[in-house]
DNA sequence: TGTACATCAGTGAACGCGCGTTCACTGATGTAC
DNA sequence: TGTACATCAGTGAACGCGCGTTCACTGATGTAC
């Protein structure tokens, strides 16, 4: 039963997408291999043909999981689009809340990456970097220092909102939790 | 081997106790009952003599982990003891990121928290409150509103910078994410 | 281009292990008289 | 206050189960001639 390189390399980005949905819905230690294998369409065994361990996966999926939501950042992000009132918009969303599993990594494993192995937190860190630099391109009128020290707060409160806001009971406080960082991270409204 | 009640009711507490600081350091799910009856010094069959589940030992532990943070947040928060810049000053700590097991229960282990029962939620919600009402009768030159929602934000973007804080490999941006957080939420520093 | 054979993607059973939970048992504590 | 007995905190083995990982096997793909 072999497969093509072609079809071999299907494979294993399907393996990879699938863990990188299943890590941010389930988190990473409470996702299991061969429920995640079965979820891809395949058998527990094949897992080892493409990854050395569960650990590679996670560092993979993690790239791969930042990678998309960086890119939709950049996107969104960019003037034509309007900039880091969009970035903002979508980042501190219900919609963002409501759909971990194709959200952000940080908000979705944060507390679990800060437990992760030195290469996967090595991952995020490139992450959450290229999300503050995606912020500092936008933070035009500022300094460049300022520009920097504003967007590395922004993104790390927008990780807390977000977070913050899956945990919350209340469903108005959950709204407000988003609602308070999208006025203080905005452009528009001074926060003092 | 019947111990007296109030032998039994101070197991409980160093069941409780052990396993507010074990899930803190370890997370949740990644943590045994075993190891953790093992670490409180007793065998793992006692622990079902005290609580009908891990997930109700979670629930109770969460509780005493927040107590305990929002209890030294109320004291060093007083105006005696400076106030705002105090709780920020520690809550933004290195000391903080790295004691993770004495620390706060929704910056350590705040992802998983999205994924706990709804009673275990609630627990947390409920110490995210406490932490934001600390904040905001600390921050008087406000109107009311503006307290609330300036603590309400100021709390998650702390939650937020000391997780991302824990996940950061380097070691200066680390030290960098708690500072941007204490300048820009500090009293004195205006952001923009 | 055709043939022979090595490679290896994917299968599914099995490995040893730890998980949360249950249970029979022990013997000191608590209680009823 | 003393005695008889019920209670139950804690022990340690066992339950069924799922974990990450390994392995013998299958058979189509890839390659060497």
């Amino acid at each position: 039963m072999r497969k093509s390189k072609k079809e071999a390399a299907a494979t294993r980005e399907k393996i990879l997408k699938t863990a990188s949905h299943e890590f941010r819905k389930n988190g990473i230690v409470a996702t299991g291999l061969a429920d995640l294998m079965h979820e891809a369409g395949l058998t527990r065994g094949g897992f080892y043909k493409h990854f050395e361990s569960k650990d590679q996966l996670v560092a993979e999926a993690t790239a791969l999981a930042l990678d998309s939501v960086i890119a939709q950042m950049k996107a969104t992000g960019s003037e034509a689009e309007g900039g880091i009132s969009t970035v903002l918009e979508n980042y501190l969303s219900e919609k963002h809340r409501d759909n971990r599993q194709d959200g952000c990594a940080l908000s979705a494993i944060g507390s679990e990456f800060a437990r992760s192995d030195f290469h996967t937190r090595e991952v995020a860190t490139n992450g959450f970097l290229r999300m503050v630099e995606i912020l500092e391109a936008q933070l035009k009128g500022a300094s460049k220092t300022d520009a920097r020290n504003r967007a590395l707060f922004s993104v790390s409160a927008m990780i807390g909102a977000v977070t913050m806001s899956r945990v919350i009971t209340n469903r108005e406080l959950s709204r407000k939790v988003l609602q308070v960082a999208k006025d203080s991270l905005g452009p528009k409204i001074v926060l003092r």
